[in-house]
DNA sequence: ACGATATGCAAGCGGTGACTTGCATGTCAA
DNA sequence: TTGACATGCAAGTCACCGCTTGCATATCGT
């Protein structure tokens, strides 16, 4: 398993992680697109790369469908992030 | 305001915030002292700079005293990982 | 089958980050 | 005041990371 403080640590990879929650399922092109369309000059084999790392970190999870894969968004590996420091909104519910 | 992500990268940069979350106001002989038990290699000079990167973050408060420094954790610049992905303990409590 | 599309793989490059080294500053105790 | 202690500062080194480049692989439409 991957590093996940390490996967969150680049600005890049942070925008693919906000772009797969606003659209789930994208293909790595539609994400290309979305990404560049934001101001994000990430060519494709950089984003690839990124989504190799997310991937490792289990950040997120991809479907491969004949010429395409579809991209999916997975937060839960975040949640060690909570327990470790204990945080969370929880705290605030009172 | 630095980067939160980039100051919870790095493995010792962590491994401060736990041991600040065993034991608050510690001096930095102290942490140095303790890292060096829990089997880290880090010099005095570079859990210096560390602590720098994480008080830059927001991670970290530092009070100084004549010639000691005390280190206390804070853990609130992490809430913004979760209101950016919104995950969570609540969302298991059902 | 053939061309176009969508993705994978690998080597190389540049910049950034973590660490060390050496010295400077400032504070306490005697 | 002087010496020991605790920390700050700055330059230099080295490895890693993100990115590009170029080519390879695989799938769909016609």
């Amino acid at each position: 398993m991957g590093d996940v403080y390490k996967a969150i640590a680049d600005p890049t990879r942070r925008a693919i992680l906000d772009e797969l929650r606003d659209r789930a399922g994208q293909t790595l092109f539609e994400l290309c697109k979305r990404l560049i369309g934001k101001g994000f000059t990430s060519s494709r084999q950089a984003v690839s790369q990124h989504l190799a790392v997310l991937e490792e970190a289990g950040l997120v999870v991809i479907r491969r469908e004949g010429r395409y894969i579809f991209i999916d968004l997975d937060t839960s590996p975040l949640q060690q992030i909570y327990d470790r420091w204990g945080i969370g909104p929880c705290a605030s519910d009172t």
